[in-house]
DNA sequence: AAAATAATTTAGTCATGGCTAAATTATTAG
DNA sequence: CTAATAATTTAGCCATGACTAAATTATTTT
């Protein structure tokens, strides 16, 4: 119970600063740096007032991003760290949230969006306990380790499988509760089997069986949900 | 679940004023206005910062406070109602870290006091349904109703008890987490029954007799100490 | 290779909510 | 009643993180 050795915690960024690094990461999950405006798009904020945090946040010591003019943004080590804390925290609230207050999971982003910066370590700590150490969110989206590593992540997307292949869902990206909602309708939750039964090369359309189901899906469906790899 | 006749709801007054409004609330619940000094330091604040922040409130329309220099301050009714809303979210979450999240009521306050300001009225209902709509906190403080009143408080503090009276502890205001814990020690929590063995008049301390124990106790702390009315 | 368009950055502004130092007003003591 | 002290307010300043409008740089089209 006595805390012996305590380490002089340093003080968190404030809550624009996390979520521009959260951002950020996303945006340059794929490989590439994050340019301005997909980052004002995705902070709802203007494309001017990015170029000026962005330029805050390269000049911090030590530098959380790495940023050349015109060049896009990327995270620095330690720009990373900061950014696994802050997306532990999103997606253990909402684990938590869908858990032990029944919400749904088209229903808890905004809620964990305002909660993840201002729970204390302590809290980040009960909650993960509570719920067994989870390794993903109700979305299934992999949830950083309390050392602040993500897991390497197997999945790969529906839009890659082909006619007869077949895999349990992983994860849903779904960028809206509409979206969300929908899939629910259509039984394309994670942990559910889904097995394709044809494609049309023309339109990239799956057709996919679900549940005693069939439904023909689009790329822009298809490419957000993630089939556990084989 | 479909939301019919959404009302515009207003937007919340921001971190900062609500803590004021807060603690405006609980300095005049004596009836007395609450002063500049008093308030900076409950709020960690300069008299010069409070000065500025409760002329502001009492410019807003409508104003949340009322005030004349040098007379201190109290609240108006919009102000009062701002204020019994922060004061249901942080009682509501005191009692919820507790009974979901295993916290001792020595650990909760830091962390309701900054929950308190980012929690949606959805979450507010949640955890109110959830603990049963609890009428008190874990400190035994009353929360007030989801209608924004305070109930009556029909307590009286253990101070005013003389010998061979007794009754039940409602309510514990203890400012600091050093003397919730030794309380706890002493047996000294909401729900005990507690009876007065002997008063002295000259330093006003009371011997009170808890769960087989004995203990004398100073002004200090039975000023603080709430039991049940008869 | 220009010209047009798109993306990004700069410059200047604003609101919020702190601060210090100095001035003012109230209260208390002699 | 006056002087000292305490409380409060004013004035001016600063950091944060938005914004708009204008300037600049990159990328596409023709
Ligand atoms: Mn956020
Ligand atoms: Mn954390
Ligand atoms: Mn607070
Ligand atoms: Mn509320």
């Amino acid at each position: 119970m006595a805390k012996l050795l305590e380490t002089p915690t340093p003080p968190r960024p404030s809550t624009s600063i996390q979520d521009y690094l959260k951002r950020i990461y996303e945006l340059t999950e794929n490989g590439q740096p994050a340019s301005t405006n997909d980052l004002a798009r995705e902070l709802n904020v203007k494309p001017a007032s990015v170029t000026g945090m962005i330029q805050k946040l390269a000049a911090e010591k030590p530098a959380l991003v790495a940023y050349q003019k015109h060049q896009g943004v990327t995270l620095t080590p330690a720009g990373k760290t900061a950014a696994l804390e802050v997306i532990r925290h999103h997606r253990l609230l909402e684990t938590w949230l869908v858990q032990t207050l029944g919400y749904s999971w088209d229903e808890v982003h905004e809620e964990a969006e305002r909660l993840e910066h201002v729970i204390s370590e302590d809290f980040e700590n009960r909650i993960a306990a509570a719920l067994g150490h989870p390794l993903r969110d109700p979305h299934g989206e992999l949830i950083p380790t309390a050392d602040l590593t993500m897991p390497l992540d197997e999945s790969i997307p529906l839009s890659a499988l082909r006619k007869d292949q077949s895999g349990k869902i992983l994860c849903v990206k779904a960028p809206d509760s509409g979206l969300l909602r929908h899939l629910t309708q259509l039984g394309l939750t994670p942990n559910t089997f889904i097995e394709v039964t044809d494609y049309s090369p023309y339109d990239h359309n799956l057709t996919v069986k679900v549940k005693d189901k069939t439904h023909v899906l689009g790329l822009n469906i298809t490419s957000k949900i993630l089939i556990e790899g084989k």
